[in-house]
DNA sequence: CGTCTATCGGTAACCGGTGTCAGCAATTGC
DNA sequence: GCAATTGCTGACACCGGTTACCGATAGACG
């Protein structure tokens, strides 16, 4: 408010020197927080920032410092619901700190998938990257990312890294509850619908559906399972494959909710109900489950904190220790999974 | 690969310069296109370039042009699909730039929504940012921007500010399009489920119901309407009103596909058959839409192109005059709607 | 009273680019 | 033939911070 050398232009440090009658390395020190400062000084220079309503080039910092303070996040948009999560996270973890988050989805099977990312850090050179699955997968991404020198987190469903280097979600774990929710209600005929081939999480999901079903006796062979690729049509598909069998399962768990979906309609078409003469359980919990009919049962990922997790791995090396690198699901009960006919 | 000088650190100006013989100026002339270069010395240059991988320091180019090349994205996450399309289409019109994409989510309701806002454009400092819906109907928020000396361009469903700094769409013809497409088919007792008082959105979407009914010579009185607030829930609240009515709608128009989906479930547990004896469509085209069953008719609107627009109007401002800012939408009839029962 | 420590300033260089302006050669005008 | 223009290039300061180094001051302490 007090009218002093007011330019239209932004407050620089120069400015906040000349009206505190320190010297810039002052004000630099109080903006750095450092120990050695007398908190009378400290606390006149602070005001007139207030006043002046400086806020520190943050090019110019970076610049100086040689580090900026941008988190890169590559994608591939496996669902827009997983994506938007996983963000809210990383903000949650950046909220109160000057970091910022940039986007920037990739396209896996181009060729030229490599040259994009490479691309993407060389020019803006963020201070690290969290990769998303299905890209996250791909170990040449990491590599590329140690050959630039640049932070990297991936997140995965199986140990792909190291535990500074992941946030890893236990898909066979997570498989487990819900083929035991299933056998708990007396289901033994469980049929399921399996994601592409390629993918890390996709093959821990079957792993999973195997050994669920090894440790409780049941028969897990290979004419209870169908091959899906996480898409609507394809769980469509391999549903209609499924169903076809005689006797046919009284209960499918499909690979992701997407999948689940799919294989509803596919009963809905047979004219079989759900859940009284078919129970259906999906994976993922996207805003798809809660919303068809009937709600499905699914297995929730803590997406967010997993996010939060990976973020502070990058954001405070120091602290990288105390974050978690494994998470484990929830069961999530709905309406579409029920005992099976008598 | 030619070992010279091979430090570990990034090449820079410095380096380029030097290795072929020019000043760092004249490499800076290469870089930005200057046209009055020579074509052999342009050309030397750019072999070292080649040779030495160079890319220029972004932090470094943002200081000493005064700007930078990050775009803001302020979102208030209505919906994952709808932030996710919207992404997709500012990435695709960035793609070839240096420019990139900031997300930033916000809480439309909290007291500390423009500190918020105010907080990430000066610590950020982005060239410009774009503002999705609801947050964009938030004036004060654009008037922030203009004080802070910040570009912007909102999204809205209505014209919220000049040209330059908005792309609109036509809710009100989008609308008209679903109520034709009911009223072609036979129906005459069409119900509307309303968003939220306060969104631009829904008070546009209601005024497109009123005048295609007055359009139509159809009653749209307010027995006719009921409240949500865009969640499956309202949806489902808001239907169970209107069911009650007697003799009740053969068709529902909900302003939302999740709270379409909420009506779908309200009609499902009443024993009423979609589309047989009610018909449904949503609006805004989101994953749910195609995933339930019956697969929903809705209303699409163009998000990317919308972003690509608004981006282009950012990242381009000498060609906005070319970008549109008003979009038109698009009905996408599947199998919720069908002629009312005889 | 001398020394030590804490706290700050001054000066300078630097991070890696860009703007300004002057200089030079080659070309053009008359 | 000489001045004026054009085309191309480099020297230098500068963007807004940072660090390094040294020096100055003041109070505390022995």
């Amino acid at each position: 408010m007090a009218g002093k050398a007011k330019r239209d232009a932004k407050p620089t440090i120069n400015d906040v020197a000349r009206l505190s009658g320190v010297s810039k390395k002052t004000v630099s020190r109080v903006i750095n927080r450092s120990p050695l400062l007398n908190q009378m000084t400290r606390e006149k220079v602070e005001a007139v920032i207030a006043d002046l309503g400086y806020v520190p080039n943050p090019q110019a910092r970076a610049l100086a410092l040689r580090r900026n303070f941008l988190l890169g996040l590559i994608h591939d948009n496996p669902n827009a619901q997983m994506v938007l999560n996983f963000q809210e996270g990383v903000l949650d973890a950046i909220k109160d700190t000057e970091f910022a988050l940039v986007v920037r989805p990739v396209d896996r099977k181009s060729p030229r998938l490599l040259d994009d990312i490479r691309a993407f850090i060389e020019v803006q050179r963020p201070y690290g990257v969290l990769i998303l699955p299905p890209v996250s997968e791909n170990d040449a991404i990491a590599d590329l990312c140690r050959e630039l020198g640049c932070n990297y987190v991936r997140m995965g469903s199986a140990r792909l890294d190291d535990a500074a280097h992941l946030v890893e979600s236990n898909d066979r774990q997570a498989v487990g509850l819900a083929i035991d929710y299933l056998a708990d209600m007396g289901h033994r005929r469980i049929g399921f619908v399996a994601g592409p081939a390629g993918f890390r999480s996709a093959s821990e999901r079957e792993a999973g559906f195997d050994e669920a079903m090894a440790r409780l006796g049941l028969d897990g062979s290979a004419g209870l399972k169908s091959a899906g690729n996480y898409t609507f049509e394809s769980g469509h598909a391999a549903a209609v494959r499924l169903l076809d069998n005689s006797p046919r399962p009284t209960a499918i768990f499909a690979s992701n909710d997407e999948m689940a979906a799919g294989v509803l309609h596919a009963a809905r078409e047979r004219g079989i109900t759900v859940p009284d003469e078919l129970s259906i359980v999906g994976f993922d919990d996207t805003s798809i489950a809660a919303h068809i009919w009937p709600p499905l049962s699914t297995v929730r990922w803590p997406i967010a904190s997993m996010a939060r997790s990976a973020a502070l791995k990058l954001v405070d090396p120091a602290a990288a220790d105390d974050q978690p690198s494994l998470f484990l699901s929830d069961l999530i009960p709905r309406a579409s999974a029920a005992p099976p006919p008598a």
